[in-house]
DNA sequence: GGGGGAAGACTGACCAGTCAGTCTCAAGGG
DNA sequence: CCCTTGAGACTGACTGGTCAGTCTTCCCCC
């Protein structure tokens, strides 16, 4: 919408406050969690004022969706593109994998916000937590399925090893954002790879890959 | 403690109060989540009055941590006699998955609290979470070490392994309390133990266990 | 009649959200 | 050119509701 007036008008002005906004609310948000942070924490955090954050977010919890939102989406579209640029199981689960961990150690906030602080209570949070992990359940359990078609990998329920793999990951992230173990965090990734990969009966052989 | 005046003295009524706050807290919370449940609903829900709750409880954040550590302690009970009753990496196994899922099965409310809901901001809360996800760790280390010593199964980073293993049955548990599926949840167990010890290299043998 | 247990009205801090107003800047008019 | 107007962006004091925790009172058993 109205991009003409781009050249030294308002919309830049407009993005930049907002953008302001969501980031010092990851930040608010990841260090108290939701309910303990106070809109007045990201007004301070963010240099601007009650009234900017309410013209640009109808409420807090609002700021938190959108703050979700588009963070999973970027994270989305990324491993949507990983996955595809890779041929076979044992690349696409080290696509993913590696995707998903480093997106998560580069952005330490969100990640905390998205793995351990998302509040539980809510009818919105719920859905939303539940319809992102569907998603992401149906980017894994494509491939496991693929693969149990080309019989890389016997018949089983793939449905339910994709929530184990997510489940994983998960833990193994969230173990890394609360105790700071391990350090780099990537050092997981040759070791989750093959514990994913055989536990769908993929044994590892030393020289698979690529 | 003081078990002298049970006869039919306080003690009994004491316990009996105490145990319905309790009760009812966990409804509540596990409804609504900690911070957004109010004392006044555990009050209502218990058929008790404020004072009481604050006769037998400091804080509404100590209702919330003596569920946890009561529960827990149950569980973690339940585990240790489980496992040292198994002989074998197999019967480890199952009878962990078998004790855990049968007991969040009983315990949905508590089951929810601990997996889903649990507050993840404020620093007593995060600590105890982790203490307990340590603790179960330490169980599941434990055998899988014994495994690899036995040349059962190959070398690796077993807490590492452990860690995923809790995310993946935390996963699994957690669709089926905000999705209801699988239903009964029990059919989870046999897969679910599957793909566990097949990832940490035990291939399937269908006539493995006892 | 004394004391432990329970009731529930009350207090005060806290905080999400509002609103009346200010500031900035662009456009139109003289 | 300068002045007015108006609209959009932003400010921050304020409000109204909420809720954890307290306090006084009462009851019941000894």
């Amino acid at each position: 919408m109205a991009t003409a007036i781009d050249r030294v008008g308002r919309l830049p002005q407009r993005e930049e406050t907002r953008r302001k906004i969501l980031a010092s609310a990851a930040q608010v948000f990841s260090e108290k969690g939701f309910y303990r942070s106070v809109v007045d924490d990201i007004v301070k955090a963010s240099g601007t004022s009650k009234g900017a954050v309410y013209f640009y977010f109808d409420s807090k919890e609002q700021i938190f969706m959108s703050l979700v939102e588009e963070y999973a989406a970027t994270v989305a579209q990324e491993l949507q593109i990983a996955v595809q640029r890779s041929r076979g199981l044992v690349a696409q689960v080290e696509a993913t994998v590696a995707t998903l961990v480093r997106n998560f150690q580069a952005h330490r906030e969100l990640a905390k916000i998205v793995l351990v602080d998302w509040p539980a209570a809510g009818a919105d949070f719920q859905g939303k937590r539940i319809a992102l992990k569907a998603m992401l359940v149906e980017v894994l359990r494509g491939y496991l399925d693929r693969a149990v078609q080309d019989g890389k990998i016997p018949a089983q329920d793939t449905e339910m090893a994709a929530y184990v793999w997510i489940g994983a990951v998960g833990e193994i992230v969230a173990r890394w954002l609360s105790t700071g173990k391990p350090n780099p965090l990537e050092e997981v990734l040759a070791p989750l790879t093959r514990l994913l990969l055989s536990s769908v009966g993929l044994a590892a052989s030393p020289a698979a890959a690529r």
